[in-house]
RNA sequence: GUGGUUGUAGCUCAGUUGGUUAGAGCGCUGGAUUGUGGUUCCAGAGGUCGCCGGUUCAAAUCCGGUCUUCCACCCCA
């Protein structure tokens, strides 16, 4: 049989997964710095958890596990006979593999929430999965790294997640823009603008393509998506808005839109009281297409008009928001406003493995390698190898005593900085061929002398 | 989910209008070199041409299906 894995899904060699660990250890260390504590949920969840959570579309990638046993005698006969797959699927599947790591962390809070302190700070770093086209940086097996605070409304953590971020992306080397909106904002907008609510989601989908298609495209979409000519005319006038400032004459007559702006001006206050790395910016055309965000809404770009980065072309590779209602769909009785967000590693390791930005890594590669000339130097070289593994150094030794030339070139693969060779002549004299594979040269020391050279 | 694109040796890729036994570079194995890798030279191994079916005297090549890759939509990290 020919060795294959599903579409959407890769293999990791330890040189990636070396490098991957890097980003989620650095961002790890950011988010315990802030408080949050680790958890863990399933990679399955029942399918009630997950369906209606992420709109008609998100609800079509959902992975859905066929039920054990024999499923095909419980199904649906009716949606069976006339090949109705969505009507189907709730009778051969129960659970599905989770989409994302907010809505199981939200069942999670509202399953636990006897047992847990409130304001209750996760974050979660596990693999996600939707049955999406794959292309480049967009897989169906992937990674994301959350950290959420629930059971609180202050909009202290809207100012602290955009922290985190600015944080996490100055550790890693990267120059990136947060943009922050507020679906208050965009309500505002609707309102003002005279739309109906059902037109909401249709006005959000096409201003968020603004820097991708132009105001132009926008208008054409706007109107395509039967919005009328004056509503969008009001929209283009906010859409050239920068400044929250000038919003709120525009938002006079719209309650939703003022609790917006003002919302935005506090996280503002709060960001401005110390230095940030990276630019953090209203933008309000930020729309964000999941359905339960509630509040400020944030999304990561990366900075194309910082030095080197101008040709990186990755769509974001971070977002998040404010979802004030999300724990009720589980029960949760008061206080289950939640705010977060989430890095994308895999598209922040395509764009640092394109910008060169890992740095070398010395605390999980090989140190030193035995070669031994024959069985006897062989046992001797164990012995040594356990020495210097004593004494905190990397150290192998080759399995058998092949040909000496043979053992090098493995080492010569492994990139081992240092060998030890072993034969007759130095278990007589006790000094071992200690050789520096970069520059070839070679010394006959004691293994002490070795092992302190190495520490 | 819609439209397009890709697949030939471990890797990167040639392969003519369909026509002998499908090639190259790199890598691999062995030798030059029985105590030394990276350079050089010599030799060798390695292929169900993604998979299934069809057309044909004859298919890597043409046609259909399918899987995969990448791209544009949709959406998204």
């Amino acid at each position: 049989m020919k060795p294959s894995i599903p579409k959407g899904t890769r293999d990791f060699g330890p040189a990636e997964v070396i490098k991957r660990n890097y980003i989620f250890d650095t961002i790890r260390e950011v988010f315990v710095r802030y408080g949050f504590q680790p958890i863990e949920t399933p990679a399955m969840e029942d399918l009630a958890t997950l369906t209606g959570k992420y709109g008609e579309e998100g609800d079509q990638l959902l992975f859905k596990v066929l039920n054990n046993g024999d499923f095909l005698s419980k199904a649906d006969d009716q949606a069976l006979q006339a090949k109705d797959s969505a009507k189907l699927v709730p009778s051969i599947s129960k659970r599905g593999l989770r989409y994302d790591l907010t809505v199981p962390f939200a069942r999670f809070v509202a399953m636990h929430q006897n047992d847990i302190p409130f304001p209750f700070k996760r974050y979660q770093i596990q693999p996600v999965w939707r049955a999406d086209r794959p292309q480049k940086g967009r897989y169906q097996e992937f990674y994301q790294c959350d950290v959420d605070v629930v059971g609180s409304e202050s909009l202290m953590f809207e100012a602290e997640l955009a922290q985190i971020y600015d944080e996490v992306f100055q550790k890693l080397g990267l120059k990136v823009v947060i943009k922050l909106n507020n679906r208050k904002i965009l309500a505002g907008m609707a309102e003002a603008a005279g739309l109906s609510e059902d037109r909401f989601m249709d006005m959000t989908i096409a201003i968020d393509k603004l820097d991708k298609i132009g105001m132009d495209g926008v208008k054409q979409e706007l109107s395509k998506r039967d919005i009328s000519a004056e509503a969008i005319e009001k929209i283009e006038a906010m859409l050239g808005t920068t400044e929250l400032e000038a919003l709120k004459s525009t938002f006079a007559a719209s309650k939703p839109g003022l609790k917006g702006i003002e919302e935005l001006e506090t996280v503002f206050e709060y960001l401005n009281m110390g230095p940030t790395y990276n630019t953090i910016q209203f933008d309000i055309t930020l729309a964000r297409g999941l359905n339960y965000y509630t509040g400020c809404i944030y999304e990561v770009a990366v900075d194309l008009e910082a030095e080197g980065q101008e040709n990186i072309k990755m769509g974001s590779i971070g977002g998040g928001g404010r979802y004030a209602n999300l724990t009720e769909n589980f029960g949760m009785r008061t206080n289950g406003s939640g705010v977060g967000v989430s890095f994308g590693a895999e598209r922040i390791y395509d764009v640092m493995e394109e910008l060169s930005l890992f740095p070398e890594d010395k605390a999980n590669t090989l140190q030193l390698l035995f070669i031994a000339f024959d069985e006897k130097a062989h046992r001797y070289a164990f012995k040594a190898l356990q020495q210097a593994r004593a004494a905190g150094i990397n150290a192998e030794l080759y399995p058998d005593p092949a040909r000496v030339r043979k053992q090098m070139k493995y080492a010569d693969q492994r990139n081992v900085p240092y060998t030890v060779v072993i034969g007759d002549r130095e278990m007589e004299s006790g000094e071992l061929a200690f050789k520096n594979m970069v520059t070839g040269q070679q010394e006959n020391l004691q293994l002490n002398a070795i092992i302190d050279q190495l520490k």
